[in-house]
DNA sequence: CGGCGACTGAAGGGAATGGTTAAGACGAGG
DNA sequence: CCTCGTCTTAACCATTCCCTTCAGTCGCCG
């Protein structure tokens, strides 16, 4: 599987014939039949069959030509990055747990760069447990989201008892944790939702025994389920798994859904303050709760660490960064904006 | 710049050293070694320099350990999928913009699915002018969003004028369009912003001249400023520009912070109806508005098209469909759910 | 300074890749 | 059936890749 290959491939997928393939790419047809014909053997697939008025690809084809169109396209824009890399401002990546990316990381950049107009950010939301794995293959700079959960058992922590060669990985020291924020996490619901049959103390919080907790309807972000964080642990722990759960575009829809009345959630509660004081949303008593944990920021030691990632990991324990973590969010200015991006794993 | 190249210098930047590298990969040190000398050659940066306890990367480095570790996990995944793709369950991958893939793909998505069980989905936001460019390159299956705005003033509407030799794209009558749906968008703001001094007619609806609308602060989604969309358009046309705007995480968030009274913004009027109801919203009278458009569906044509994409474009013009998109959005069951993926566009 | 570990360079060879031209196979359409 | 356009195959060649072994060079540390 070569890039001359693929370029071939998807220009064929693209134009719909070898002919205006080989004419786009300026060389014989021959050259790209044979390209073709290369990746047909090596992937065992047709990949496409001719048809009336042109091609149709097949399953396999399109799978090839969505990634071969993305494998192309990544190492043009790679070639091209690093060519311009002299003339960088300096860029930040930042990768983080699916809420944190929403919830944590628009405020504390937006802070930080007000104080670093120089630096060009982006974000990435990805599973929890890729955090590190992201930061060694130097694909993000700094690291966002929850330390993770404690074993809830017994278990010999984090030991792993790998006795193999070990030709894989750098040793895991080489990756530096940096705790900046204690946080809690409750259970909320919709004040009415007592409608439900919840039992409520006199004039305290509604009480809801751990039980019920798979037969009620959640209603989450995504990511929120991750049992690698401390949240996903809870909801795991007591079999609430994906039957009983309705997954919303973002945290902030799942929260407004949840105050219309539709169900339960799991959130910061340092984030639904005002929710909690207009009556909007109400905090469940549910033993475990509120679920305790650490936000960290996560880098590389030393000098494997790029400027712009040192200056994050130095700001994010400062009181300003705090306060922006603490106030309501207010969006980031329109020119700094880069959408977050949701990077799939291939572990 | 080869595969074989990528991976080593991946091996190497996340190892740290040239020879684990080669352990790692198996091969002498010399053939890693060549293979980094092959990009530095050809790329024209040191790429890393040796230093204390191991190497550091150059910017350009950095830049390439990113891309080319995201290249070549793409390439073993790609690998894997089109081998396995005979035993797919058919695969759909809706394109839409970003409001539209907050807002109206995934309920859509959802009573789809609910009527097709065999069919994984998975939903990716882009800018409005690339939808087409998916579709041709088969990186998506199906394309939703507003059709494009129509040109304000003069000109020859979409007429491009390009009378080269045109070796580039193949005919744009490949890509079908299927309105499916008309909206109409307002700008609303929180009830008490009316203390901004805004004129108030009798017991009507709150006015606001046109020439203020770049003095105000308005709250958008990722995308909203697009100037492919409508709803861009709009804002550009009258001077909205982003001086005066702030991006939040979602059009959701963007819409709550309008609700606490910090700005306007610009959504789908169909969509705030119970915020209109309940009074935490209000839709500002200016004159443009509300800014009519169609959201639409687009797929290649006829037989390049898979056959889930066919029953999706079948499916959007069904009244179940309607249904779908006007009731209040429920997320998606958490067995299907998978992110929105932003896909960064290398032109 | 000597030794040592780590990286780079220089041949060298086998196997691809990537390209060409020329000729055959195949289907659509008269 | 014949023709035409299109794709594939075949034969062939230059180049590059990719790996090897062997011989350095460089820098660190005792």
């Amino acid at each position: 599987m070569t890039l001359t290959q693929l370029r071939a491939f998807v220009a064929v997928a693209r134009l719909g014939s070898v002919k205006a393939a080989a004419l786009s790419l300026r060389v014989s047809e021959p050259a790209v039949s044979g390209a073709v014909a290369a990746l047909r053997r090596e992937l065992g697939d047709p990949l496409f069959v001719r048809a009336a008025g042109g091609i149709a690809l097949t399953p396999g084809g399109r799978r090839l030509a969505a990634g071969a169109a993305e494998i192309v396209g990544l190492a043009e824009e790679t070639r091209r990055r690093v060519r311009e890399a002299g003339t960088e401002t300096s860029y930040l990546r930042v990768a983080a747990t699916e809420p944190s990316a929403e919830q944590i990381v628009p405020p504390l950049l937006e802070s930080f760069v007000r104080r670093h107009p120089e630096v060009e950010s982006s974000t990435l939301a990805v599973p929890a447990r890729v955090l590190t794995e992201l930061l060694l293959d130097r694909r993000a700079d700094v690291a966002i989201g929850p330390a993770p959960a404690a074993a809830p058992g017994g278990g010999s922590g984090d030991g792993d008892g790998d006795g193999s060669a070990g030709d894989q990985d750098p040793a895991p020291e080489a990756v530096e944790h940096l705790p900046f924020l204690k946080f809690q996490l409750v259970v909320v619901a919709a004040p009415r939702h007592a409608g439900a049959g919840l039992e409520r103390a006199g004039d305290g919080p509604l009480r809801l025994p751990l039980s019920r907790l798979p037969r009620e309807h959640w209603l989450l972000g995504p990511g929120q389920l991750d049992p690698a964080t401390p949240g996903g642990a809870f909801l795991a722990r007591h079999g609430v798994g994906e039957a009983s759960v309705s997954i919303f575009p973002s945290t902030t829809a799942a929260l407004n859904a949840v105050a219309a009345g539709d169900g339960l959630s799991l959130t910061l509660l340092h984030l639904v303050r005002d929710e909690l004081r207009h009556g909007t949303l109400t905090v469940l008593d549910i033993p475990g709760t509120p679920v305790n944990g650490v936000l960290r920021a996560s880098a590389l030691r030393g000098d494997r660490r790029s400027p712009a990632a040192s200056a994050l990991c130095r700001f994010v324990t400062t009181p300003a960064a705090l306060r922006s973590l603490l106030s309501r969010s207010t969006g980031v200015p329109g020119a700094h904006f880069h959408p977050t991006v949701h990077v799939s794993l291939w572990s």
